[in-house]
DNA sequence: ACAAATTATGATACCGGTGTCATAAACCTA
DNA sequence: TAGGTTTATGACACCGGTATCATAATTTGT
């Protein structure tokens, strides 16, 4: 019996291949190839025999030999262009959870949206890495021309978004209803009985922007209000220009009692000109956030602000592109809902 | 000639291959293959011609067949344990830096220090994916276990780090002077007058930990005082953590009159107690945090800190894996000192 | 100018897997 | 039980590169 061999074999320690298998389970290397790819034309008996060889000596496929035969490696792309570490940590975290134990690998590559080099950058890694997937985050999520080139590419990839009423593009979507977090934004702060309300918005032409004002707009309707124009102002997400935006509104002669930022880094950035300002949070002045990122609990006071469950969005596009191609859902949507702390109060 | 060829083939619109170009440029595949590995031995004439051809059909080699043929990848693998997001990403980015062009991919590995399968499934990892070189961040950089088992490996390997004057382990490092920013920082709270002085402490066993208190001690005591027991608590390196150490210190009966926190996280964290306790900063206590994070910004007043640059030593890092073994340097340290901003203030 | 030394190039095997297709083995049917 | 199907397996080429080593081309020495 080949027992002595097998011994002998696990003695060497090398890294075994799958001729190292195959000879010692007495089939040809396409019989295990066979076994590994769970081919269902093996013999229960041959696939069990060559498994416990598999085990014992602890074979594992070369992803790269693999990948090469294959034509496509065992890589995940994770594509982005957003400034907001906590975000893109939890995309990160969210897919390694579903790649875990599957053999795939994440490999991040930030780019620049307004880089000429764009698009160009982007197929160069895709084509080149042969990627297995590609996840891709807002706001490029929304771009057209890089989902022209994923199309092309014939590369498989996941979106994640917000979801909007109108468009349903193609591909796999990961979305959230940004929507409805930020009505229960509005209504929250209406049924605190804020008449003069503030609005921070998103930058112009981002989906997650158009959605969550139209949102919080529906909240206020609810209620009988809406969106002052003289209390609105358009920030870019970022914390510089919340605060500007803050600023700009709060000096306004009819000065709000309630805020919305459409992001927490714009509302922090509120925070900052409220304390310019003098104004107490919440006495003189409540915040209301997006994103419910670790800062709106390390600022005083605790921001309100509407979640938005981005390590499962992206655990579930990870999952999805790992899934078989028939069993894929188009779109998995979660839900985005207010986090109420401390941050608003009575008006 | 073979022009009709080249045009033929660039028609075809197909991806080229080595062996496209060996036959374009009428040699053998062998010899691009020199060409592309930049080998000395090849006549100036042939390379320039070859070179011509693969700029002409835009021939870029396969990082997989050659990786397979290398029995190595070109994967750069960044392993950590760090829950600062912050952190992580500006070490992504720095890494990513460096990489951009040089045909290595990034893939991320947080991993869990405290896991049973902690090692093997760096092991794993690694052995694999065949990677060409690992980053390793703190505080996994100073995990013994982990630095025998990249040395069985023998693969390439980084180590980021804080600068500590007793100890020098093998393999390549990044350092920063952690203890001489901390030095400042003592410094600069005793020359504003303060005499009691609070100080939360990072993780037991942690270098950071120990440099940045040893740092601070120094700062103190070139002006005649010293960190005090009864005002000194340990922390985490979380929010929370700082948050309850700096309760713990400022409900002492003699409340200090500033306080360093051994991050920003922490000093955060004090925020926060100093906000519950009515206590107003700089007015009341002057705080002062270290990793010059965004959030130091962000905060009102804005954080006194010390910056470190964790981008550019993620770049160094990556950088010195993409040197050639014989040119890497055995450590690069960079420097961290005091970001006077105005939370700090006179006694 | 010719043999010897050096340099440039190519033929072939190989890295570790998968695809194709022919063939051997097992299973039916009558 | 023979003959036809179906199923299981293997031989061999191939994915796109690199390593080895033999040979062709060039340079050097005298």
């Amino acid at each position: 019996m080949s027992e002595d061999a097998i011994e002998e074999f696990i003695q060497r320690r090398k890294k075994a291949t799958i001729n190292d298998v195959a000879r010692l389970a007495r089939v040809s290397k396409k019989t295990v190839s066979r076994v590994i790819n769970a081919s269902p034309s093996v013999r229960a008996e041959t696939r069990d025999s060559v498994n416990a060889i598999i085990a014992r000596i602890g074979f594992r496929p070369d992803p790269q030999a693999r990948g090469l035969a294959f034509r496509r490696s065992f890589l995940i792309g994770l594509i982005y262009d957003n400034p907001n570490a906590q975000y893109v940590v939890n995309m990160q975290m969210g897919a390694l959870d579903a790649l875990r134990g599957s053999g795939s690998e994440l490999v991040v590559h930030p780019c620049d949206l307004r880089s000429e080099r764009f698009i160009e950058d982007i197929r160069d890694f895709i084509e080149l890495q042969r990627l297995a997937g590609v996840i891709i985050l807002p706001p490029i999520s929304e771009d057209k021309r890089l989902l022209a080139l994923l199309e092309e590419l014939e590369v498989a990839y996941v979106r994640v978004s917000a979801l909007q009423p109108t468009t349903t593009k193609g591909g796999y979507a990961i979305l959230s209803k940004e929507r409805i977090g930020c009505r229960a934004a509005g209504e929250h702060l209406a049924q605190l009985g804020h008449k003069s309300i503030g609005f921070i918005a998103g930058p112009e032409g981002y989906t997650s922007a158009t959605e969550r004002r139209a949102g919080f707009r529906e909240g206020l309707q609810a209620h009988g209000l809406d969106i002052d124009w003289e209390l609105e102002a358009q920030g870019a997400y970022t914390f510089e220009s919340g605060h500007a935006a803050a600023l700009k509104i709060l000096n306004r002669p009819n000065r709000p009692t309630a805020l919305f930022a459409s992001n927490d880094e714009m509302a922090i950035g509120a925070y900052k000109a409220a304390f310019e300002l003098g104004l107490r949070i919440p006495a003189d002045l409540s915040i209301c956030g997006y994103d419910d990122s670790p800062m709106a609990l390390r600022v005083s006071p605790p921001l309100t602000t509407v979640n938005l469950p981005s390590r499962d969005m992206a655990k579930a596009a990870a999952t999805t592109l790992l899934t078989d191609e028939g069993d894929r859902k188009a779109e998995i949507i979660f839900e985005s809902g207010l986090v109420v702390r401390e941050s608003t109060a009575k008006a």
